[in-house]
DNA sequence: CAGTGGTCTAGACCACAAG
DNA sequence: TTGTGGTCTAGACCACTGG
């Protein structure tokens, strides 16, 4: 599944094992106008994304940051609660604080929506790679995903079907410096995000999404299998990690009669 | 701007002022599993939904409260804290802790975009309204809007422009009971979820929108100076009031060309 | 069993808003 | 000045986990 350069890849990611180091305790600010459970959330925020730890990493415990830190623990309590709602920490009585794992769910397959009109959820969509090739970035790739000059992508075209229904072609371009040896990798009955989260380090935390209705052109109504000018969605994606870094950009023209967006607004 | 029927609807709607009455001190259940800031939050939680308070209505304090129910303070501030976190209510230092404006800030406006590229943000979009009646649901519009038999729904054709540029065609459907006297208004530039809150005392709280490539019918192409064809977005949406309460039903087609749909996953 | 987080208390002191 | 919420402390007791 994974060829022995892919995983001569991962075995170069640096993760950090074993409990978290404590932060600083001299960066505390007692007397400044910032909250000490502030200033202590922002220390672990800024440590647990400043490098790629392994997911499920453990925290020090209460009592231990308490005493490090010189602060009571309903204090370290107040900080661990605020990265426990933003969704970075994950506690559990009994064993621990945890780092949450970066979950990311929408499939893309939740998206469409079958002739008798019945979401699927939980298939696996499969993939056909119509080409895989490492080159220089257009402009506006390269802004997108803000390449320094000389940097190069790996471009892929792939057709998604799903019961050998084809439902969409995707344009998806990633970072050659990240992901080098993702054009070696077999992905055709895999989803991305976990890869790139286990095979590169690279998770992704949330994604920018623009949806436009289109006509299919040629090169669309023939993987498609419909015809010229149907209508079909034309969903561009800017996915990010850490640090709010763009690290995969896709381009999907997806099916209309069998596309379904489906999202709700609070 | 308000016709005198509308007005006197408005007065019909029973809000409750002044402070909101305690809850019920002898449900809370010192013995058993559920946590204690649990039942307290569920409980003002049952309050808040349970009636049209008025945005801004001041809750009791935290010493008020906490000697009610024979509680420590921290047990309230807690019970407060997430309910501030769900965006029920709003606490302002030295003030007191208030129910929070019903917030919905998807203005139709923010998903369009023109020639240039440019979003226009803060500018109200006008509408001309084509038709307007009080007439029986269909089927489909009944089930949604889970309306009794017998039921009428005021129905509503709208064109919505910016700068005199047509963009969207749009059908909605509003259960006659809730908004009597509405066919009666002028809507052409005024924002419609406000005027639910303020004139009917049904603030919209959350909304589920589908999204579908479409081609131009006859009557859409003519509307949206399109041709026939042409791609639109088809948006379909149900909005909500309290208690999930299904209360607006709208059928958009948006002008391919000028629409543009963006979202942020997380 | 020892150690973890989850709940709860009863205080203290502060910053802020309003009369 | 009074009352509000915001922060912080130093404890207590509980439920859960793992060895």
């Amino acid at each position: 599944m994974i060829s022995g350069e892919a995983v001569k890849m991962k075995k170069n990611i640096s993760k950090i094992k074993g409990i978290i180091p404590f932060p600083d305790k001299n960066r505390i600010d007692f007397k400044g106008p910032l909250p000490l459970y502030r200033q202590i959330k922002d220390l672990i925020l800024e440590q647990v994304h400043s490098e790629c730890w392994d997911f499920e990493e453990a925290m020090p415990s209460e009592n231990e940051l308490a005493a490090a830190f010189s602060v009571s623990v309903g204090t370290i309590k107040k900080a661990f609660a605020e990265l426990v709602h933003e969704g970075v920490l994950v506690r559990r009585q009994g064993r621990g604080t945890f780092i949450a794992r970066p979950s990311f769910n929408r499939s893309f397959i939740r998206f469409f929506r079958f002739a008798g009109g019945e979401v699927t959820e939980n298939e696996i969509p499969a993939s056909r790679v119509i080409n895989m090739e490492i080159t220089p970035p257009t402009e506006g790739v390269r802004e997108v995903l803000r390449l320094e000059p000389g940097e190069r992508v790996i471009y892929m075209k792939r057709l998604r079907l799903l019961r050998d229904i084809p439902l969409a072609l995707e344009d998806l371009y990633l970072p050659e410096k990240r992901f080098a040896g993702f054009e070696k990798m077999d992905i055709s009955h895999e989803l991305l995000y976990p890869i790139y989260a286990k095979d590169f380090g690279v998770p992704i935390l949330w994604a920018d999404e623009y949806l436009e209705p289109r006509q299919a052109n040629e090169e669309a109504a023939f993987h498609l299998s419909i015809n010229v000018g149907d209508p079909i969605m034309r969903i561009e994606r800017i996915a990010h990690t850490y640090r709010d870094e763009p690290v995969e950009y896709r381009i999907g023209l997806g099916r209309g009669d069998r596309f379904r967006y489906h999202l709700v607004l609070r």
